[in-house]
DNA sequence: CTGAAAGCGCTTACAG
DNA sequence: CTGAAAGCGCTTACAG
């Protein structure tokens, strides 16, 4: 059972292939194809359920309607409650969304770009990473949008959609000290981007501001990617040889491991000791007591990102790049 | 900047791009193109950084090594966990997934398979729903491999992936009644698939086995995408207006908001009340106590998925249908 | 051992 | 008011 084609319903109309595209394209009025012609054509149309091949028409055109997201990874809750966001937005405009994890590996977001290319997507929002600039470069070449968010390459010259998280975590870190905390820990990734690196700048000019020493030592890098054992094990172990009084966790997934740490070990959240979490997550406001976190503007962020795409696909001229830089929330939950 | 064509290799090659498509698909041996021709051409590939155009191929091949992945909502960890290991699974293939999120609705699932058709994807992987029968039954004529995976639509001959959710069900309550519950509710939702009804229905059968007795009030149905204000409220009058001293939640979700209202209320999960989720989520475990849960084996769901589809993909002739049902496991934490 | 040519299903500049 | 034809970038049956 083939599908049916252009040349199908010229037939069965009694048209050319040019006039049916015109009217499926919209534009019969322009071409001035009689009402009598467009009024036949679509209901032949419609009764034989023919769509259009959109592979061919790609081909043609050049383009897709369809953006590419590349982000870190699907599974965590904060990717892929942005990746809904951005989904129900771009739809509403005609578009479809596309997207694959990269786990922060190159190699696959240079596959994942390499992907999207050869199906000639019109646009892509990547949250990126050290490494992958010279193939950005050369989509930015091609004139495609591209919009960085979540972090960014300050290095290239791009949009970038994200939230502040230098301030964000200065306040955070601010509101230990506040409660009296002086051993405060940051528990964070290694991962080179800058919007990890805003996070540690936050932390450090906190404790600075405040006449606090910064101790090298209170700042736990975990690799990324490690296996989460590992993760709770240096968790444990920071915990054990550093009289900490607070922690900062700089994603949600490293403050998923810690509240592990503290069932396992029995320590408690109490006025000696206290915990923030960043992105929010069910567990931090189900938590026993609840978990105070930073929350980045989840519908703001793919509002944001959509509009910027938008504007560039409608527009013939290359726009200006913009750094949108939009401030996350410390929710304090006690 | 135009993207390198096959044309252009050729050009470059000094041969004619029927032997430059020929060693780009490995079919240079069978064609018995010579050594010399294969090593120039493939060194002017990877000097030039040629990639073919996927959309031309497409066109002509009529496949696209690309597998369509259709869910209820890509937020929800259980989806998005799935959804990362079958991409995984299929990257390692040569396969692409592209996925999208339906909400329940009928509509956009249709959208969606139009899509994807449109796109000629290989094969299509559908968690369904009721309504859809139509649609997928013209998938199945036109001879691609679906695989249903988490709810079956039992009138449709189709592989289908999933767990055995009478039996989790039936388990869970079991496990109450054992620790001397008498009235046991359960939450569940109104969406009308094989996989919520079974739910339901090993709890019923559980308590009949047990000669308890079966009160329809003690079933919670609560509409699919009902903000959750409304069902934390409902579940709120559940527990005031019955002296209920146990429930199972029919998905994380729900749990979600079950747990919300024992925080709001002050309600104490003791000896005199306890909970089971369903789909694990970190929150259950991190939870004070913790809570016990149903967890669906994804990874093996995944790779039998994976499976079914690469044997039929490899297959020339239509492949009998599979039913696969793995046992969810019961994890009890107290 | 290699190539010319048809064709996949569209869009659109051009012609009438 | 409408259509014939070129062309997007591939694959492959056929020919030599």
């Amino acid at each position: 059972m083939k599908a049916l084609s252009i040349k199908d319903i010229a037939l069965k109309a009694n048209v050319s292939i040019t006039t049916v595209s015109f009217i499926i394209n919209g534009k019969a009025k322009e071409k001035s194809i009689s009402d009598a012609v467009i009024k036949k054509v679509q209901q032949i149309i419609i009764d034989s359920g023919y769509k259009p091949n959109q592979i061919a028409r790609s081909l043609r055109t050049g383009n897709s309607n369809i953006i590419g997201l590349i982000i870190e990874d699907i599974s965590n809750s904060f990717f892929s409650r942005i990746a809904r966001l951005i989904e129900d937005k771009a739809y509403k405009k005609g578009y479809k969304i596309i997207y694959s994890s990269t786990e922060n590996s190159v190699e696959k977001a240079q596959e994942l770009i390499n992907l999207f290319k050869s199906r000639k997507v019109d646009a892509y929002i990547i949250s990126p990473m050290k490494g992958i600039e010279e193939d950005i470069q050369i989509l930015l070449n091609e004139n495609k949008p591209v919009i960085f968010f979540d972090r960014n390459l300050p290095e290239l010259n791009t949009n970038y959609v994200g939230a502040n998280h230098f301030v964000a975590s200065y306040q955070a870190i601010e509101s230990f000290i506040k409660q009296g905390k002086q051993k405060i820990a940051l528990v964070t990734t290694n991962i080179d981007v800058q919007q990890i690196i805003e996070r540690f700048e936050g932390y450090k000019k906190a404790l600075i501001d405040y006449a606090l020493p910064f101790d090298e030592e209170l700042v736990l890098r975990i690799p990324f990617n490690q296996p989460e054992v590992d993760t709770i094990a240096a968790i444990k172990q920071l915990l054990k040889n550093k009289d900490i009084d607070a922690i900062l966790f700089a994603t949600n997934y490293l403050a998923i491991s810690g509240l592990r740490v503290l069932k396992q070990t029995g320590k408690k959240l109490d006025e000696n000791f206290a915990v923030i979490g960043y992105d929010d997550h069910e567990a931090f406001e189900l938590h026993t007591p609840s978990i105070s976190t930073i929350q980045q503007p989840l519908e703001e962020i793919a509002e944001t990102i959509i509009k910027l795409i938008l504007n560039q696909l409608s527009s013939k001229t290359k726009l200006p790049d913009q750094q949108i830089i939009i401030p996350a929330k410390l929710i304090l939950r006690n």
